[in-house]
RNA sequence: GGCCACGUGGCGGAGUGGUUACGCGCCGGUCUGCAAAACCGUUUACUCGGGUUCGAGUCCCGACGUGGCCUCCA
């Protein structure tokens, strides 16, 4: 089945056909490193993880380039450094920060199964690309100086009249609807409301570079041009899939397909445009002030990175997803019952119902249903059948420790005695051969009590065996 | 105010014109000293009101509800 991807730009699901089989490339927007990622920021990595190995399945490993950010010069920042570090020269403590924050970040996420991308590139070692776009905008007369910024026009792109987009074409609306919903605090040295800053002067202390378009004075970059600039320099001028969260359709990913559109003169920055759709919590906007507001390093403290994981593929990447700890204990028991069956098989051929599942925009709860059904036979049937469902799992990044470090774990993250445990079982089965059942019941509430659930079944010889595991 | 998305059984969640989604739970059965686990089986749905059609969860119009964006939040 060929794939299919859902097209923010032209809203229709279409069949995928990469400018370059021989080197599919996929940019994501990464995170702004100034603090903990939240369960909300997940959802894009583990969303175009899953895309990413998709696309690796179909065109081979070596011919997908995925390419993810890490933003390390912003506004947020410096605010956070200036916060946290008060005593340190302002750049001595943003370093410190952008550090701190993208190593939980690489740490975060590679607990969430994820692979690492192609190339993960930093927004300050690309400040020349970005120059030199700038450079080419003014030149083409998209971009003009004013008082030591540069400010990107929509205006002027929109009335070039070339092969470039209509700007507002991927957000869906108009230039005259942007004006009007123009907040007030327009910048006097703007010609229109709608232009942007694509630089601008640094203040003492700030991070600072040389500026582009003659400026004399040190500035810094505006939103949106890194990721011109990092797309660029690593995927080229035009490439296949750009992807992010919804809520960066407007402005992030408008202004960024401006950008690079003006610059190298395309009509498409990306053939596809992917948005994820944005995460509740226990049904209610995840929020600081509502005190729902919860981090990935608070979930893995709580959970395996692959129950978060299967938890976020359960909804479609488009839909809403309300995240609930009901969902995670149900995503838990799955995956226990999955390690359970799958039983450390080998394989690495998935199965086709499942990568067709994926192939059609990442239809993640068909794959489920794929999964289920795999299961079943696997549980079933032959070794085969357990090594397509084992395969299965680890191709969408499941199933990567054994089955016995599985359920190791959650006996580590209780404290329970398991010497003590198995003296009582022992107990037990004593009791039970002389059928004093009342005893053996009554160590059974005793170990319930203990939060141990204990499964009684019978060996190859037909003798009692009881096995036990912490209940959730 | 403008633009957009979503609304499916007790819960989660696919499906976009015509036969069972799937999972969890519930209930029943097998097994068991009794349970649990496992396995087998059953059950319940398409927010509301119009319309199109031989036929609509699926298309169109309207209402209601939830959420998002409207210049630096994934």
């Amino acid at each position: 089945m060929a794939l299919r991807l859902y097209d923010t730009l032209t809203k229709e699901k279409r069949d995928f056909a990469p400018l370059d089989p021989s080197n599919v490339r996929m940019y994501v927007c990464g995170p702004t490193v100034y603090d903990f990622a939240h369960i909300g920021n997940a959802r894009p990595v583990i969303v175009f993880d899953v895309l990413f190995r998709l696309l690796r399945q179909l065109y081979g490993e070596s011919h997908v380039t995925y390419v993810r950010n890490i933003t390390d010069v912003d506004d947020k920042i410096n605010d956070r450094a200036a916060r946290d570090f008060p005593g340190l020269p302002l750049n001595e403590a943003i370093r410190k920060v952008t550090e701190q924050t993208e190593k939980q970040f690489q740490d975060d996420v590679t607990a969430l199964g994820c692979l690492a991308p192609t190339v993960q590139p930093r927004a300050t070692e690309h400040i020349g690309e970005m120059r030199e776009i700038i450079d080419r905008l003014v030149e083409g007369g998209f971009a003009y100086v004013a008082e030591d910024h540069v400010l990107f026009s929509p205006q002027a792109m929109n009335a070039a009249n070339t092969i470039l987009p209509r700007y507002g074409s991927l957000a869906n609306r108009s230039l005259d609807e942007m004006i009007a919903g123009a907040r007030v605090d327009v910048a006097p040295y703007k010609r229109d409301a709608t232009d942007f800053v694509l630089w601008k002067p640094s203040k003492p202390g700030e991070p600072s570079w040389p500026s582009p378009a003659g400026i004399a004075t040190q500035g810094r970059p505006g939103w949106h041009i890194e990721c011109s600039a990092m797309a660029w320099k690593h995927l080229g001028e035009t490439f296949d899939i750009h992807g992010g969260g919804i809520d960066l359709v407007f402005p992030h990913h408008e202004n960024e397909a401006a950008q690079s559109c003006c610059a190298f003169h395309t009509d498409r920055m990306a053939t596809t445009w992917m948005h994820n759709g944005f995460l509740q919590v226990e049904g209610e906007k995840m929020s600081k002030s509502v005190g729902n507001f919860v981090t990935i390093r608070q979930l893995l403290a709580d959970w395996p990175g692959e129950v978060l994981r299967l938890n976020m593929l359960k909804t479609h990447y488009r839909s809403p997803i309300d995240w609930t700890l009901n969902g995670l204990e149900e995503s838990a028991k799955t995956l226990d019952d999955w390690y359970w069956v799958a039983a450390d098989a080998t394989g690495d051929r998935a199965a086709k119902t499942v990568v067709d599942a994926l192939s059609d925009d990442l239809n993640t709860p068909q794959m489920i249903a794929a999964l289920h059904s795999l299961r079943n036979k696997a549980a079933s049937g032959s070794d085969q059948d357990r090594s397509a469902f084992a395969a299965s799992l680890r191709m969408i990044g499941l199933l990567s420790e054994s089955a016995a470090t599985w359920n190791g774990r959650k006996q580590q993250a209780s404290d329970v005695d398991a010497a003590q445990v198995n003296a009582l079982i022992d107990a037990r089965t004593a009791a039970r051969a002389r059928k004093d059942f009342k005893e053996s019941d009554r160590i059974r509430d005793e170990l319930a009590a203990m939060g141990i659930a204990i499964k009684d079944g019978k060996d190859a010889d037909g003798k009692p065996v009881t096995t036990w595991e912490i209940a959730r």
